[in-house]
DNA sequence: ATGGCCGCCCTAGGCGGA
């Protein structure tokens, strides 16, 4: 059997529900992993989702910001959402499809200022990647579950994640401190990183793209933020990944591409 | 190196994004 996870930070399912049936009709995933939802669940578009084949659906919204959603055309069994650093601001939501237990994160972006004392922001990405560690820490510990963690993990560890390691390392999303608490999550569940399993470490691979640039595919000053992880469980289970960065290109679009991974599960 | 653009909200300027 074989299950084709999508992640996607939408930014406004509301205002792009086109380009997410789009998505659906192009590549079809099994779940569509979905960021930044911005809309209340009672305003979810799910008649569109409904038309388009995905008839199973579960979300954590609220009004204005943040939000997950996971929308499938398979069943989704035993949703919950969890709650981190004592809020309740929809950044989780998990669900099991196809006997694989699906985690979708929006972890907070951090702010300007990389300094947890000056920026409560900032403190908060790094308590939020604390609490996924100790949280996947237990998890590991009581089942051997074939997991998969996706979502805007607003960090992008390596080197090669984004254009300029120097010039970056200064910048929330790059910076030392939070990559070493990324690692920790990573290390908290021996967690495999899908893509990078198919593109060497010293190439470029990005997922996000700043709408600040002139043209965001000429200068390419990206960073891969959203990433797809599978859990020991999965080890040698993927069978490809790719990156829809002409998403990027449609018109009025997310600032963030699509990720997908297809597993033999 | 910086500034550049988006989308949301008690529809307008402030907030959050990264």
């Amino acid at each position: 059997m074989s299950l084709k996870v999508a992640t996607w930070n939408i930014n406004s399912v509301r205002l792009r529900i086109d380009l997410v049936t789009k998505l659906l009709a192009d590549e079809a995933p099994d779940v569509l992993c979905l960021q930044e939802t911005k809309c209340p669940d009672d305003l979810f578009p799910e008649k569109a989702l409904h038309k388009a084949g995905y008839t199973h659906i579960v979300k954590s919204g609220q009004k204005g910001y943040h939000g997950v959603a996971i929308v499938a055309r398979v069943p989704l069994e035993n949703a919950s959402v969890k709650q981190f650093c004592g809020k309740q601001d929809c950044r989780h939501i998990q669900a099991t499809a196809k006997g694989v237990e699906i985690h979708n994160f929006y972890v907070p972006a951090g702010g300007d200022e990389p300094d947890p004392v000056k920026n409560e922001k900032f403190a908060h990405k790094l308590q939020f990647l604390d609490e996924m560690a100790t949280w996947f820490k237990r998890a590991k510990a009581k089942t051997t579950a074939k997991r998969v963690v996706v979502g805007d993990l607003n960090v992008a560890p390596l080197e090669h994640d984004v254009w300029s390691h120097k010039q970056m390392l200064k910048i929330v999303s790059h910076t030392p401190e939070e990559v070493a608490r990324f690692e920790a999550v990573v290390a908290a569940h021996k967690w495999i990183d899908v893509p990078r399993l198919f593109t060497p470490h010293d190439e470029k691979l990005y997922s996000w793209w700043s709408y600040r640039a002139k043209d965001w595919e000429t200068s390419n000053r990206g960073r891969r933020l959203d990433h797809i992880w599978a859990s020991p469980a999965l080890d040698g289970a993927a069978t490809g990944v790719k990156t829809l960065t002409h998403a990027r290109g449609w018109e009025r679009p997310s600032d963030h591409a699509p990720v997908i991974a297809d597993f033999a599960v």
